[in-house]
DNA sequence: GTCTATATCCCGATAGAC
DNA sequence: GTCTATCGGGATATAGAC
């Protein structure tokens, strides 16, 4: 609001990189995205990001730190929007699947970008944290033991987290499968385990929940 | 086998970039792999690479279309080693997850590249090929509707590529489970959905199968 | 028909000036 | 913090050698 600005374009640099990633991704996928384009759509030189981020794929990072904190607290807000735990577990998958395509820039960049999450601490930790609600609902859905809620968990995220790989994918999209339809899937298929899960492993089950 | 060969090294040149690439992305993953670096890995000029393929993703799409075919045809060899349909299923299950760790050059060029599988029509078609097999499997595993069949095998499908996917992106490593315990786990929870599945859908189910 | 040589442009990254 | 200058490398397109 004053003209202080000289050769500082922004106030803050590194958030309109990140902003630039973000557009960059959703036009041209993971593997268009430059630092160069990023730099000049943000108004500075091709260097000026070097002030910032070690490199190209540190500001991927950040980006990625980024988005799965909003992941997260997107999960997050489905379940708190529910009472029961099933409907909760209904809402986070719904919440999770729907991310891929409703913000798939942000998604590609988790998932889809190549970036070998345990080499970066903060992206590992910001995952696991991301993902602790689901994780909090699981506990109160399956029976008894640790390790039988670590395996409920586990197949719930990785049942939800390959209907989003396929809608990013481009397979499933010549079978006229809308991301709607797909998200309504992938909420009946983890509920079908969830109750498969809350059942007594070994007999058949009654009406679970 | 004889002294023919002046200036063409290999008698096959797609071969031996296809072969570079895989060595590459082993390397390098897909993010590092390079045309030109292929090319040198191949004994031939930068440009050499553009008489065979129209461009780096064109090489890509080449590869990613033999790997659909061997993948299609390890879920296959994996499906006849059983008699009845659950055991095929579970089998077959195991093979992806599987490609994922053992196999994980190719695995990431088929499902972590990038590439829009919709823009590319044949490579489409190698992966619905390639995933025929399950298909028909199912088809055997769960009663009635055809509209049932084709949401079990997108359930089964999705859930085991969720597993693959998350072996390949270091999510679960710092979990200390080692790929053979992810398989084992994926080929569990697609058993349990087809469980679900192959039960009257409301009901409660009783010893399926 | 297959490859080399070459040339252009873009990108990633570094060094030093303001 | 940012810019300019610069280096090395990669992606292509073209022209021409064999």
């Amino acid at each position: 609001m004053n003209g202080k600005r000289t050769t500082y374009q922004h106030g803050n640099l590194p958030a309109a990189l990140a902003e630039a990633v973000i557009e960059l991704v959703g036009e041209r996928g993971v593997r268009g995205f430059s630092l160069a384009e990023a730099a000049r759509r943000s108004g500075v030189s091709n260097s000026a990001p070097y002030r910032h981020f070690a490199d190209k794929d540190a500001l991927l990072v950040a980006v990625a730190t980024q988005a799965y904190a909003e992941f997260g607290a997107l999960i997050a807000a489905a379940k708190r929007k529910q009472r029961d735990p099933r409907a909760q577990l209904r809402a986070m998958v719904r919440a999770y699947v729907n991310y891929a395509s409703s913000d798939r820039a942000r998604f590609e960049i988790l998932f889809n970008s190549g970036l070998d999450k345990s080499r970066y601490p903060a992206l590992e930790r910001a995952g696991d944290e991301a993902l602790g609600t689901l994780v909090d609902t699981v506990a109160e859905l399956v029976p008894e033991s640790p390790e039988r809620i670590a395996e409920a968990a586990l197949a719930f995220r990785a049942c939800a987290h390959g209907f989003a790989m396929l809608t990013i994918d481009g397979s499933l999209s010549h079978r006229g499968l809308a991301p709607r339809a797909i998200v309504d899937a992938a909420a009946r298929a983890v509920l079908r385990l969830a109750d498969s899960f809350a059942g007594n492993p070994a007999r058949a089950r009654t009406r679970p929940l």
